[in-house]
DNA sequence: TACCGTACTTAGAAAAACGTAT
DNA sequence: ATACGTTTTTCTAAGTACGGTA
């Protein structure tokens, strides 16, 4: 029920937006072909034209949908041919952030700017500067080094720190021991207080490589498969079958997912059977020609039967499956990365199983096949212990590329793409580039004005797709769209983002609720998330869009002269490092920012601020349109809530009822006895009305938070010393904002903002 | 400049762990 | 202890972006 997003039919608006994907998958789902032999009109379309329109069509392929809308594209581009170029070298010189190319080059968009970047100095206090700057030769390093490894790692060290100053042209430098406090740290699951490496004091590699040495063990193969005992039947058309070990395994993961909604997709049933099927032999196969007939329930209900004891186990197995996780987890679960012991983010190869693809997505259910180590590649380096493949089997390949990130990779069979085994959040190489990213969110806040500025006055531009091109910026920056990559057809769900707009996905309305210029979007943005919002925008913008949709069919491309390389190219003229998804994050991090000014207030008590700071959050979730499905308890828990409220009203008008009548008493009696029963039943009530106000705040927060999931905008757009520092300033636990997990996420803002930090 | 492959971030669901009431 | 609800962790799909290539 979730993965095909059905849910997303019982999410509520936020705001303004509505949800209601389901319904709009429907009207997707009718559409999709016709948009796919749309498409193929399109390309047709482009190859026939010549030369003269390749400027615009080959702008974007699937363009052109009709002849006579080329000609009046092409019209308008032709004529403006040359000034565009000028424009371009305008903004080119207009573009003087005083960025450095080289690191671009270096494949460092911004982040070794630490050091020249004037803007960090600018935020940082004095204190933070210096750890900015990296005092580079402070001998600091002690951190880690596990027992087990530790000579072996010292050595490696070694070679290391030769190698590097072999390398005139590598500037980073490695970690040596500061003031020889050495750290027993181990991370053998003992309670330690392990010395934390602060790789944020530290040098970055400017070269473009990642790392100088990686050690692992490789990654953990899925269990093999175990056959379900033979008393399990599966039945064909009514009749016990006897599956061969392959179709069995297959059949085993559609037998799992029964209770799920996926099973009761045609798509998902006919990938399914058809690749089921490859796996029968030819007998099955044979026999073997409708799923209807097949009957699994008893192999589901096995499997119910199993996790049911898996549940019901004693302490002591329990502990035992624990114990060994953890052995596991610290045999394979950890690399060794210049110096440092590494936590590794997902060293467990996925399973095989019944691909499971979000929204209408034309490949679920197909077979997701058994990983082997002949599909795997190992990325290490050189001088390391190499992982050694499971007996019997050897590695694809062993490649030692210090340029990327990854330690382990293999592709998959669905789409073709590749996966990757890569380090935990926690990970400098993680870190790094998370802070990186911030920085440039940052420098976005300092030029966003000008940026705000150019684009609207290129809404009036001239070209075509210089104003579509502003239109859509203006989209990203005001509404935090995502870019919207082209996407292949046929072989995801149909879904957009800003470039990739189509005309059937907006709504223009002259005047709506009393606000002029109204434009409605609505569409399935990433994981079939729905997006629906009403939003009023500037006439000028409105008056585009209503060039932009002229001659149009619902299905052509809104923007069909901008595509996200288009902006992006753009945008990096515009800023070192500018990428449209830039704006997402300056967007939402700013707007914590200001939430959090706004809503906090001076004298509130701790719970008081922290939901506060969850209604920050929020506003930064609905600016992302970050949703959920509600928790399957939701309404249980709702409910809860809502009996103890309505015992609370109960014992509120019982409360009042005792007050009355003790003022009728006292009333009669004039006594000082019952004067004080009256003011004792007085309190009662209020007590009472305070503690109901309370449980009624708790629902509306709760029931304002059904759809809504902070953790996406916590975890990935919020700037985290922002938060820090609202602690900080507030005398708020860190521990009250983040989690364990964050905090070591996180730890880089913790120990370096203070409580003045500004995004 | 379209196109493709690659690398890496972002995303919500599901599973597991945890805490608490019964 | 068990059931139950909540929080955390895991899982992996689905995005963005970019560079090389023809």
């Amino acid at each position: 029920m979730s993965g095909d997003h059905s849910h997303n039919d019982d999410r509520i608006d936020c705001g303004s937006r509505v949800n209601d994907s389901h319904k709009h998958k429907d009207k997707y789902k009718d559409k999709e072909h016709k948009h796919k032999d749309h498409k193929k009109d399109k390309e047709r379309e482009k190859s026939k034209h010549g030369s003269s329109d390749h400027k615009d069509s080959s702008d974007k392929k699937h363009r052109d949908k009709e002849r006579e809308k080329m000609k009046h594209k092409d019209g308008s581009t032709d004529k403006h041919k040359h000034k565009d170029k000028e424009k371009r070298k305008e903004e080119k010189m207009k573009s003087i952030d005083g960025k450095i190319k080289k690191e671009k080059e270096n494949g460092f968009a911004s982040p070794p700017h630490m050091k020249s970047e004037p803007e960090d100095d600018f935020y940082h206090s004095p204190k933070h500067e210096k750890s900015l700057k990296r005092e580079r030769d402070d001998d600091n390093d002690s951190e880690f080094k596990p027992k087990k490894i530790k000579t072996e790692n010292d050595k490696k060290a070694k070679k290391r720190k030769q190698q590097d100053d072999d390398d005139e042209d590598i500037k980073p430098k490695k970690t040596k021991n500061k003031k020889g406090e050495v750290t027993d740290g181990k991370k053998k699951g003992k309670k330690e207080p392990e010395e934390k490496w602060k790789w944020w004091e530290e040098e970055r590699y400017t070269d473009g490589s990642k790392w100088r040495f990686l050690e692992h063990k490789g990654p953990v193969f899925a269990p093999p498969y175990e056959p379900v005992p033979s008393n399990v039947k599966f039945y064909y058309d009514g009749k016990h079958m006897r599956l061969s070990p392959q179709a069995e395994e297959v059949a085993t993961f559609f037998a799992k997912m029964l209770d799920h909604d996926y099973t009761t997709k045609d798509i998902f049933r006919k990938n399914f059977f058809k690749d089921w099927r490859k796996e029968m032999t030819s007998e099955e196969k044979a026999t073997i020609t409708d799923l209807k007939k097949c009957n699994f329930a008893e192999m589901n209900e096995y499997f119910k039967a199993q996790s049911e004891a898996r549940k019901a186990m004693s302490k002591e197995e329990k502990l035992k499956i624990k114990e060994e996780n953890e052995r596991i987890l610290q045999e394979y679960g950890f690399c060794i990365m210049d110096n440092h012991k590494e936590r590794i983010a997902n060293f467990r190869i996925e399973p095989p199983g019944l691909f499971r693809g979000r929204g209408d997505h034309p490949k679920m259910g197909m077979l997701k096949r058994r990983i082997r180590p002949e599909d795997i590649i190992i990325n290490c380096s050189k001088d390391s212990k190499h992982p050694k493949p499971p007996p019997g089997t050897k590695w694809k390949e062993v490649r030692h590329d210090n340029k990327v990130t990854w330690l382990v990779s293999w592709t998959e069979n669905i789409q073709g793409s590749i996966k990757y085994i890569m380090l935990n959040p926690s990970s400098r190489i993680k870190g790094e580039k998370d802070w990186q990213k911030y920085e440039t969110a940052r420098r976005l806040k300092s030029c966003v004005d000008r940026l705000r500025a150019q684009y609207r006055d290129d809404w009036k531009s001239k070209e075509m797709r210089i104003r579509q091109r502003a239109v859509a910026l203006y989209f990203i920056d005001k509404l935090a769209l995502r870019a919207g990559n082209e996407k292949e057809e046929g072989e995801t769900a149909d879904t957009v983002g800003c470039c990739s707009l189509r005309v059937e996905h907006i709504k223009l309305y002259p005047e709506k609720d009393g606000q002029e210029y109204v434009v409605e979007f609505d569409f399935l943005g990433k994981d079939s998330i729905r997006y629906y919002n009403k939003v009023p925008v500037e006439k000028r913008v409105y008056k585009n869009l209503q060039l932009f949709m002229e001659n149009k069919e619902p299905d052509d491309d809104l923007f069909d002269r901008l595509n996200t390389s288009i902006l992006n190219k753009h945008l990096q003229e515009l800023m070192d490092g500018l990428t449209a998804k830039v704006f997402r994050t300056y967007n939402a991090s700013i707007t914590l920012q200001q939430q959090l000014k706004e809503l906090t207030s001076p004298d509130e008590n701790i719970p008081a601020k922290i939901l506060s700071y969850n209604r920050a959050n929020r506003a930064v979730a609905i600016l992302c349109n970050h949703q959920r499905a509600p928790p399957k308890t939701f309404e249980k828990s709702m409910q809860n809530l809502q009996t103890k409220i309505d015992a609370k009203k109960d014992q509120l008008s019982d409360a009042r009822r005792e007050l009355k009548s003790a003022k009728a008493d006292a009333k009669v009696r004039r006594d000082e006895k019952s004067k004080k029963a009256v003011e004792t039943k007085k309190k009662a009530v209020q007590r009472i009305e305070e503690q109901l106000m309370k449980l009624e705040v708790q629902a509306t927060d709760r029931e304002e938070n059904k759809q809504i999931a902070l953790g996406t905008s916590k975890l990935n757009y919020l700037d985290p010393r922002i938060s820090v520092a609202w602690c900080k300033k507030w005398g708020i636990p860190i521990e009250k904002i983040y989690n364990k997990t964050q905090r070591e996420k996180f730890a880089w803002a913790i120990d370096m903002a203070d409580e003045d930090f500004e995004f």
